[in-house]
DNA sequence: TTGGGTAAGTGGTCAAACCAATTTGCGATA
DNA sequence: TATCGCAAATTGGTTTGACCACTTACCCAA
């Protein structure tokens, strides 16, 4: 007969959605590597070949992705899927990018207020620790860190915020900007007065949401982005000076 | 290190992509059983775990289905294979529609309060002839036009913000949300009540965004979308009382 | 310091068994 | 003869334990 009754819970099923949660909550982020089958087999409590089932159909969903000896690691499709159409159509088309900062302005903004509101205490250490790991990598004036620890840094607010849509989009299309930054314009100029207002904006926003004041976390963050959305304007405009004067090279 | 180098093939891999040629092809209709794993296992030259993985991948596409003791069959809905990957998450985590609701709640509020603010006469032509076309499908009781109409009238709206982000989130997510409602919880009883006062609220949105109202066009889209979330919450519980006056069904 | 090589770690596969749900069919009963 | 009920066979679900293949990391020798 055709198969309609309800179906009995499979075990690989319950697994599967258990990692997908981990994934989608945060615990485990995209490039981190899952622990061992068999450890996270006991962990869960189900043996090996079960979880590989669902490790299967994770993979199937291009959620994680496995290399014999290498190990298993998640990607991430959720973003990509949303924003990979976005990267070439931003290059094409410079006139996105302000809208991209409008958005961000109001989706940030939303983040720090709820982040504010709703942040759990283990939230708050890893909002300080990404905090912490960014004024780092803005003092050492490591260009690639200080990138990937600003999208840390935003993507624990956007997980303080609990809500997944929130933290998944806000650091994906800060990451989208980021690559669009420096495929367009190459590295911004780290101004040293830029770099001190930038970490200022950073620790209002901090701040504000260990302090628990959401109106203030998200004036904060908005005063971020107006910042942001500054510096970058002005960036553009002296690369065309730049560029009208050293060269015409037409791309689109 | 990353993950990027090439792929040693996976038994479980080859397996899937036979099955699935042959359901393709043909061979195996939807609606047909089948083999036994043991027999299927045998026949393919490969373990009964290696083949499991392989039918767990076809699964998760949505193109078999199994049941205990019954047998694993030709999933008889191919065409839906048309699935994102939100979608099934959302199926998968029911917690997400409500994320999903919170995340609707401020980006229509900031997109209904742009498009009051930014509108065109072209585009308030545009939401017009959207918003009789929908309201034309209310009082037809399509369904089916009601939900296309539905989301014409938000993507006007979110065209009438000028900021492309908006626009395309905005759609995207409402067509996300009917699919996973219909998925989910079969068609939304059709209330004459809640039609009434779906209406008036689609009417205050179109009003205020055309006399370029923003304060009260948000306020129309939040108190919306607040409508939308109880109505939900209400059929959800219903939903949830009827099953489990039919079954205990344990998913978590 | 560097190079190579080995050992440990980790995913991939297999085999055999048992459990749990469904299906089938036989036999007893009306 | 028809029908119902129950038990056995069927079939997917899960576990254990073992071994293979590839990768990573470490250590030792040159």
């Amino acid at each position: 007969m055709a198969p309609n009754k309800v179906q009995v819970p499979r075990i690989s099923d319950a697994v599967a959605a258990s990692l997908e949660r981990r994934i989608l909550e945060g615990s485990l982020k995209p490039g981190d590597r899952l622990p061992p089958e068999r450890e996270l087999a006991i962990e869960l409590g189900v043996s090996r070949p079960s979880l590989r089932e669902a490790i299967q159909k994770l993979a199937s969903k291009g959620m994680v992705q496995s290399r014999q000896g290498g190990g298993t690691y998640v990607t991430d499709r959720l973003e990509s899927t949303f924003f990979d159409p976005w990267q070439d159509m931003m290059g094409a088309h410079p006139g996105l990018r302000e809208d991209l900062l409008e958005f961000r302005r109001m989706l940030e903004g939303q983040a720090a207020e709820w982040a504010a509101e709703r942040a759990t205490d283990a939230d708050l250490t890893r909002l300080t620790q990404a905090f912490d790991a960014m004024n780092a990598a803005f003092d050492a004036n490591d260009l690639e860190r200080r990138a990937s620890t600003d999208i840390d840094f935003h993507q624990a607010i956007g997980e303080a915020t609990h809500n997944v849509l929130i933290g998944h989009l806000s650091a994906a299309l800060l990451r989208l900007m980021q690559d669009n930054i420096r495929l367009n314009l190459g590295e911004l100029k780290s101004i040293p007065a830029a770099i001190s207002l930038l970490k200022n904006q950073h620790a209002a926003i901090h701040t504000a949401i260990v302090e628990r004041k959401p109106s203030a976390a998200r004036a904060a963050a908005e005063t971020h982005i107006d910042f942001v959305r500054e510096s970058l304007a002005q960036s553009l405009r002296s690369a065309a000076r730049r560029e009208t004067a050293e060269r015409r090279l037409n791309a689109d």
